[in-house]
DNA sequence: TTCATATCGTACCAAATTGGTACTGATTGT
DNA sequence: ACAATCAGTACCAATTTGGTACGATATGAA
């Protein structure tokens, strides 16, 4: 459980590259450069596309670039992009329900921390993920404890 | 992906039914109650008691309890005792690694974000998890913006 | 003692998801 | 024309997850 994709993974690499190079690569160019399977970065890349978070251009001499500004590329919008958006458990999304139920003592809690999780990673952004040193200041702070 | 496995649901659900009665019960008591498949959840329960955080009782009038304090019962470690210790992504946990390793962007980013959402998941007791309205409080503070 | 109730241990299988590949078509610069 | 490159889609293998089965062991009660 709270395993990234290997897909997002990869989406994330091509995303942090073009961001850092500020320049356009081809799918190509990224696998060889990252040691990744081209074809699987190609569909990645191709469905961030599709998403908008990449801009591409086809033929000779195209490539991806990022298709928004840094600083509104959310990590929450790439993981949606890549493994489709997805509840911490089945009972937090609407069509599916678990057996339990109405009656079940678990549903809100589980609801409530899988909001604050979506809320987290909704908050960052590629540019704050680039920028180690920023992200390193990060502190989620919980105001309660047992 | 940051999805809870239905197992993990099921201890949840069991362990906050044990924490609100504040009473032992079998397996089969806690399946009818909530109907859930009593083989699964007795495999669920089973585990549970293996890592410390129920305490069972065999034979006729037997069954389960809380093996710690609702208070020292935390949510990473029911996750980990269910779903098995798992990483946000692969490059994170040390004994795998993906391709791109050294000069992979994305790497340290992940761990950290990785990091981050264990936090919060370790900071959570069954205690706080049973008291939705103290969860309702829980503000997780992101003090950096793009 | 016998029996019903429960957990314990383990093995197993089916369904769903994920990882990974292949191939054809459409664009575009040289 | 041609090579480079994205777009679309279909496909399969590996892994993970969901779910079941069953014999062994322990315990309380009739
Ligand atoms: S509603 Fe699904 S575990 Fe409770
Ligand atoms: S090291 Fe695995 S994605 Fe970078």
């Amino acid at each position: 459980m709270l395993k990234l994709s290997k897909k997002a993974d990869y989406a994330l690499v091509a995303l942090s590259h073009l961001q850092a190079t500020e320049l356009p690569a081809s799918a190509k160019e990224i696998a060889d450069r990252y040691n990744l399977s081209a074809q699987m970065l190609a569909n990645v890349l191709k469905t961030l596309t599709q998403s908008g978070l990449l801009a591409s251009k086809r033929g000779a001499m195209g490539g991806y670039a990022l298709g928004k500004r840094p600083e509104h590329i959310f990590l929450g919008e790439v993981i949606d992009a890549i493994d489709g958006r997805q509840s911490l458990s089945d009972c937090t999304s609407l069509d599916k329900r678990c057996s339990a139920e109405t009656n079940c003592p678990a549903k809100s809690p589980i609801l409530m921390i899988h909001k604050k999780i979506k809320q987290f990673i909704d908050s960052l952004t590629l540019a704050d993920i680039a920028n180690r040193e920023i992200l390193k200041g990060v502190s989620i702070d919980i105001p309660f404890s047992s």
